[in-house]
DNA sequence: GTCTATACACTGATAGAC
DNA sequence: GTCTATCAGTGTATAGAC
């Protein structure tokens, strides 16, 4: 990440958005970025304005790391129920890597819709944009074609999404009801990438 | 909610839940406190100590309503499918009315996962805390019969409360990326309580 | 570019009149 | 109990020396 800056503003940006994913913008403090960056206070003003600025540039890493995301996902198998398996297993595979992910987007998206939607949309290309409906157009087809049963598109893919992401959202409260430690999530998570797709092709498998 | 209160208090409490529940704690201001209650700041110090103090007295509130919500699980129909069923239409029934909470606990309990999990262990009985072990139980029960196919209890767990919680978790998510409107987002999670529990019971069933 | 010192605004909390 | 006024602390942001 963020490897075309120099020392100092990369170190800035690193820190800035490890500290923002944990505790959100509210919750985080310029003297904490300062001091995981191992600078002064002064410096983040220095190159970026504002808190607010700063803000806007990990937002914007963020966002950039989305459509590699899904890229996969476009040229994926041949045959539907592979493609499944591919998506949910990247899906979770890349959510693993950035856990803290999808609550940020979640909870930043519902502070300040506009910032985000935005930042989206501008590293979304066509073909990433258009994602959703060639999903939507590959389920209708299944369906017409007879190999699933009847779902629309919109449902399907809301179910895919909570079942690959929902866990990691959900984190502290799954160790708390349902597990005992660290080991135990990463075990978990690690089968459902299995499961998940087994689940869902089970679910619509005619 | 709070009915037992005095009516200056009740109408703290109240402003609090809901500004509390929006905005988190970091986020929230006990200006805005203040204001949707009506009153001034001083009061609020008059009635709760400190903003820490008033904020555990909403927590308080939201987990005094979790387990109302899971008894219902309890004594739901005897055949397995129409349990889930029950469940399912339940569950989604209840986050509809609350559609803030699981943003809210899931974010508080990563914040400071001690308060809340106590909370919540405070107000529930034996016969909550074993709720997740009963379902456990009978999945294995049913397993073992041979009417559900193999699966481990948490995972079929998780799998369950992610298709219920999830969309209300990425609501202003899911109405960028999928949704134009309120009403249709709606529209939507009335369609869940059928289909949802449609994909779980074809997942599972052998 | 990087630091120290400081200004300025905001927020939680208290004092005191009514 | 409820208000106005105010304090103390904290957080963002800036000035200025090096």
């Amino acid at each position: 990440m963020v490897d075309e800056l120099k020392n100092t503003e990369k170190q800035i940006l690193e820190a800035a958005y490890h500290e923002f994913l944990e505790k959100g913008f509210e919750g985080t403090r310029m003297q904490s970025i300062a001091n995981r960056a191992g600078i002064n206070k002064a410096l983040l003003h220095y190159y970026y304005r504002s808190k607010e600025n700063l803000f806007n540039a990990v937002v914007n890493e963020v966002t950039k790391a989305l459509p590699l995301a899904i890229h996969n996902i476009l040229n994926s198998g041949d045959d539907f129920f592979k493609k499944i398996e591919i998506i949910v297993e990247s899906y979770i595979d890349f959510i693993s890597k950035n856990p803290q992910l999808p609550r940020f987007i979640i909870n930043e998206i519902t502070r300040n819709p506009e910032l985000i939607a935005s930042a989206i949309a501008n590293h979304s290309g066509i073909k990433e944009m258009r994602i959703i409906e060639q999903l939507a157009n590959i389920i209708n087809q299944e369906v017409n074609k007879g190999t699933i049963k009847p779902i629309k598109p919109h449902q399907f893919i809301i179910n895919l999404l909570s079942l690959c992401v929902f866990p990691f959202v959900a984190k502290p409260l799954i160790q708390f009801i349902l597990l005992d430690d660290e080991a135990s999530f990463n075990e978990l998570i690690l089968e459902r990438k299995k499961q998940v797709s087994k689940f869902i092709i089970d679910a619509i498998k005619k």
